[in-house]
DNA sequence: ATTTGACCATAATGGTAAAAAGGTCAAATA
DNA sequence: TATTTGACCTTTTTACCATTATGGTCAAAT
């Protein structure tokens, strides 16, 4: 644990502001005053608890990532399969991913500017996410339910293919018609499509 | 076919013309004086051959659609069992797209303001590839070669599949390296990753 | 230990005049 | 007749500048 400031509280609050504020507005037309404001405060009583505001867009950004890696592990645990853990991973990734992607739809606009930050995002989910597929299609091997092959080099097709799903979530009007899409495609990673 | 002005070469040589400042400079970036001048005319005369800038890029658009359909269709056709058109027709449209999008890199600045040309393109492929993928499925549920579905819904499966591939095409450093995971893609979508 | 307002440097914004662009057309060309 | 041209019009883009906002600092106040 990092050490912080005695009051953690007042933290904790800095982040809830900057959160709904960075969702409703986006992160360059919320000002540091506004996070501020809404706390009744003025902005350099920010500046006491984080060096700038990229740091709080940080702070926003790793707790989001800790939601969304923890409700995929919970989702996954709770399975009992590989199988069915599999589709979970699937499901829960893309459910909560869509959900992000309309909370902060205003980052989109912003894409360029804020591109260095999504790459970083980006990589530290992929190790987490390499890691997790990894072990769940290691563990259908061992139990005689996947083909053995390089679990690494199939982890990272699965995962190719969850982020192509990804750039087109777009493309699903009802939440129904994504499960459906996900479902489906689980089945064909799971079983192609040649007769057995 | 469309009635054409009696001098079709001068309008080929207006849309090379375009084509290749497009792939250069980008859509805005290229005015229709420099298309012109590239000819050793002035612009104007441009404007008795199109109504607008907008019809020189449609043109070029069309042509490069064309080209893209053609290959698929070649390699497809090139491609003897079901199995041999689906791998061909993923890495054909993947390779095609791939090297669409450098010559075109420019275009990616510009994505705001080209988007409802790039959605009617894509809603004009999309017809072309769901017809094509799914009597490839067709055919090998006939021959008894694929499980038999539905195969539109399949179809739009593997569809959703390959465009999530497009949009991680950035992420393949080698031509090589694009090729091994469609390659690996289709196998696993041909035979799933679940024992037999 | 926190909070504040005054302060600084830089970046975003608005307004404006000049330049460039898309597009039209009657006259010229061939 | 089929093209091409330059002059012309209107709208958009660019370049520039003054003003304002914003991110960030800090000594003093709480």
């Amino acid at each position: 644990m990092v050490k912080r400031s005695n009051n953690d509280e007042s933290r904790t609050e800095i982040v809830r502001s900057a959160k709904r504020l960075f969702q409703q507005y986006g992160y360059k037309k919320t000002t540091v005053s506004d996070i501020a404001k809404a706390l009744g405060k003025v902005k350099s009583a920010i500046y006491y608890y984080f060096p700038d505001k990229e740091s709080l867009l940080r702070a926003v950004i790793d707790e989001e990532i800790g939601k969304l890696i923890g409700s995929i592990n919970d989702a996954v645990e709770m399975a009992s399969t590989p199988e069915e853990k599999l589709k979970a991973y699937a499901l829960t990734r893309s459910f909560e991913i869509r959900s992000l992607s309309t909370e902060y739809a205003r980052f989109q606009e912003e894409y360029d500017e804020l591109y260095p930050l999504v790459k970083e995002i980006h990589e530290r989910c992929d190790h987490f996410e390499r890691d997790t597929l990894k072990s769940i299609l290691e563990a259908g091997m061992e139990l005689g339910r996947f083909n053995k092959t390089d679990s690494e080099v199939l982890a990272d097709a699965v995962l190719l293919w969850l982020k192509g799903l990804e750039a087109q979530l777009s493309s699903f009007g009802t939440e129904e018609a994504l499960k459906e899409a996900v479902e489906h495609l689980v089945n064909v990673l799971l079983f192609g499509i040649k007769v057995r």
